[in-house]
DNA sequence: TCTGGGGTCCTAGGACCC
DNA sequence: TCTGGGGTCCTAGGACCC
């Protein structure tokens, strides 16, 4: 049964796009190998647990190997074919800038949505009729055409090859996308779901974790109340939905039903970020008070040399401690507010202080520090019984060391404690996102 | 999934104010 | 001081996504 009049609902052209194996293509590329004849993986090996992590397989690896993407170096087939190359996330990021500057050449800026680092949206409503101006054309005849020529455009000009799922609003291209373009081998590995399909292809989405929204808490929950297909869920009693989950709820009971009224273009452009953080598991379990304070030290530098990058100000930090396994006291989370800053100094002061109140002795394996409530602004409020001078040499020191940094890597300068046992930032200054940056990588784009 | 990492949003309960 | 009510801010925790 429908439960929505899909005439009032708005009627956009969307191409919900991701660049197939994006990470393992583009290192094939660079390294001059065929991206859909070659096996390789994109491994990350975490120097801190020494357990790599599978971050992307080519095609052929996942096919021929049977590879996902969330496997664990160990656990790789033994092939003398299949190689394996570290991640270098700059490379990426460089790649992806290239990609979104090439989309903006079939659409206007408002109606680009970068939505990760490999995927995007773009709203064709208005770019139809200007590349396909042939009145007998349908309109759905011109998405396929748009979409064929996307890919061709930039295949030929990038080596990339793109899925794209083609809806009536986001979230049917979404849908398209993920489970429907992705495994379109013949069709061009493109799809497309309308509000005419929502019965036939959104209520047959299976399981149901592989909808957009729900993950295996949210499954579990909803079996709770009888709920265990996309059907039941745009079926079921919408005020229960809400009194269960909240918005959350509401939300996806209209997903259920395709139902998505966003308008790109009407879309505040993305905010900036509200936080910034950095965590990492330990190589082992931390159980010298000192060590462990090293480490928050230099993870709150390494956090406040990011806002400073960023040009703003955090009032909010925030700790999360996590425990060793088998350790019987839990590890915890807290944040607290403070005046705004960027210094080190009162970052580090600030993280202590709150990992002191708090810390029972516990064996350590994860640690985490971000900072929120963030002001983008260069002027700073001066807390009045801070004395100025002080703050301006600090914060000039800081921003020597941020230049010097920048100019020749994180491990030109550290403090001597960073030489002391258990000290982190050395081994992980080349990190960009936790993952490899890679040789020459962009330090400023973190 | 005996440990990858970086983010966002939502909710419930407590504190506090008027 | 056996129970007013509304509003806001803050915190911890849960859940999701890439």
């Amino acid at each position: 049964m429908v439960h929505f009049d899909y005439k009032k609902e708005p009627l956009r052209d969307i191409l919900f796009i991701d660049v197939k194996s994006f990470y393992a293509t583009v290192e094939c590329i660079y390294h001059g190998w065929d991206p859909l004849e070659t096996m390789l993986v994109v491994a990350s090996h975490a120097d801190n647990t020494g357990n790599g992590l599978i971050l992307a397989a080519s095609p052929k690896a996942k096919e021929v190997l049977g590879i996902s993407n969330v496997s664990r170096v160990d656990n790789l087939p033994d092939h003398p074919l299949l190689k394996q190359v570290p991640p270098r996330m700059s490379l990426y990021i460089k790649e992806n800038m290239v990609l979104n500057q090439l989309f903006e050449t079939y659409v206007a800026a408002q109606d680009l949505l970068i939505y990760s680092i490999d995927e995007s949206i773009l709203d064709v409503t208005r770019s139809l009729n200007l590349f396909f101006p042939d009145p007998n054309l349908s309109r759905q005849e011109k998405r396929w055409l748009m979409a064929r020529k996307i890919q061709k455009d930039i295949h030929d000009q990038t080596g990339l090859v793109l899925s794209i799922g083609i809806g009536d609003n986001p979230l049917l291209g979404k849908l398209a996308l993920d489970t429907d373009a992705k495994y379109q081998k013949t069709n061009g590995y493109t799809a497309e779901w309308t509000y005419q399909d929502v019965q036939n292809k959104v209520w047959q989405v299976h399981p149901m974790t592989e909808f957009w929204g729900i993950g295996s808490r949210t499954k579990k929950q909803l079996a709770k109340i009888g709920i265990n297909t996309i059907e039941q869920l745009a079926n079921a009693n919408v005020d229960l939905l809400y009194y269960r989950f909240g918005v959350i709820g509401e939300q996806l009971y209209h997903h259920a039903n395709g139902i998505d009224r966003t308008i790109l273009a009407e879309t505040p452009p993305a905010a900036k970020e509200k936080s910034y953080g950095n965590s990492q598991v330990l190589p082992r379990n931390y159980t010298d008070q000192r060590e462990i304070e090293i480490v928050i030290g230099e993870l709150a530098e390494q956090v406040a040399a990011r806002i400073r990058r960023h040009g703003c100000l955090t009032s909010c930090i925030h700790l999360y401690i996590g425990t060793a396994y088998g350790e019987v006291d839990s590890g915890f989370s807290h944040q607290m507010k403070i005046p705004a800053t960027n210094t080190n100094k009162d970052l580090k002061t600030h993280c202590i202080h709150l990992f002191r109140k708090y810390y029972k002795g516990q064996a350590i394996r994860h640690v985490g520090i971000s900072y929120s409530k963030l002001t983008y602004t260069q002027a700073r409020e001066l807390d009045l019984f801070d004395e100025l001078d002080k703050h301006l040499s600090e914060e000039h020191l800081d921003k020597v060391i941020d230049k010097i940094r920048a100019k020749y890597g994180f491990t030109s300068i550290v403090y001597a404690t960073s030489k002391l046992a258990g000290a982190r930032s050395i081994a992980r200054s080349h990190l960009v996102g936790g993952h490899n940056g890679g040789a020459g990588g962009l330090d400023g784009l973190s």
